[in-house]
DNA sequence: GGACGAACTGTACACCGTCCAGTATGCTGG
DNA sequence: CCAGCATACTGGACGGTGTACAGTTCGTCC
């Protein structure tokens, strides 16, 4: 964090990245600043433009460097259960970090290896349960519903997390059901 | 827009939220600042502390007002036609307006008596279908999935607004079948 | 007519993202 | 071993943001 001067950081996009998350989760969005991030790393804020193209391409890395903590469903498993569960810890992941689900949305669901890696899971479930053409529509209507509700349990709504989460289990089933039957 | 200085501006809240109206329809978002607003009345930036408490509570009328346009289904029509309609409608009204979408998500649809009066309406043709006790579920389902649609076609997608709205015909579909039978 | 409260202005603070010009550093070829 | 060079980084600045504070001016009511 802190270098006697006239030495280099060595910064890198990862280190950036890193800080990026440290001060998103101490401080939220509102704290998470171009200056914020440099000052944890012990640098001028515009040193990190030599890694990172923008503060719009920094949050777009975070956003699926979140998705990460995400483990793809197993291509094995039962494929009803497997798109619900994994949903369910979607929903999860988002209410732990309910700030970043605006911007979620407003980048549509964010792209990104992990992202591509949990839609391409969650097409061969479906593929197993004979959806193929359609799979694409599928799991976007199962990522819209699951980013709406996180959406809707981030601010401080009449109803709870968990009210919201029982909601989105049966919105699940619904879309599913008529999907697939 | 300009007075000889010495007078009053005689400002009123709905001035306000016009002004705001006319800077969001001209410049955007982005261009929506406090200063702007001032600036479209000829006023000086703070002057507008005295009718709005915040530039949220600002946006949140805005938000509001916006949905103003939108029509209630009328009780007496046929309730999933109704519901659809208001729906695709609504997702329509979102495209218009796209900068604003994240803003609805991120406020879980924007409280005030516009929003209000149309989930009442929806309430109203929910029962009509036999859905009483479960009928805000259902709305919010619907509603969810209509500005995540939206929030979808907001950003610039591998997939168009026509094939979005097609996306959120099919998900309203399995939605209202599953709410209802 | 004098007092009062609301509306409005001027100024300022503390931030923000980012650009520009410069400096120092480490790596590379000779 | 040294010259040259690309890169990493700093200092400073620009133009913008939301909003707080203090002061002035006005309309209204007793």
């Amino acid at each position: 964090m802190s270098r006697t001067p006239g030495q280099r950081a060595g910064l890198t996009h990862d280190a950036v990245l890193a800080a990026a998350r440290t001060v998103f989760a101490e401080r939220g969005l509102p704290g998470l600043s171009m200056r914020s991030v440099a000052g944890e790393l012990g640098v001028a804020p515009n040193a990190l433009y030599s890694h990172v193209t923008d503060k719009d391409a920094l949050v777009d890395a975070l956003l699926d460097d979140l998705l990460g903590a995400l483990a793809p469903p197993a291509p094995d498993a039962d494929p009803v259960a497997g798109l619900r569960g994994t949903m369910l810890a979607t929903f999860d992941l988002l209410g732990r970090h309910a700030d970043l689900v605006p911007l979620y949305l407003a980048r549509q669901g964010a792209r990104g290896p992990h992202a591509r890696a949990l839609g391409e899971a969650m097409v061969v479930l479906l593929a197993r349960l004979g959806v193929d053409e359609a799979a694409g529509r599928v799991v976007r209507a199962l990522i819209v519903s699951t980013l709406g509700y996180a959406a809707l349990a981030t601010a401080d709504a009449p109803l709870g997390t968990a009210e919201l989460r029982a909601d989105l289990e049966v919105t699940l089933d619904w879309l599913l059901r008529g999907a697939v039957g």
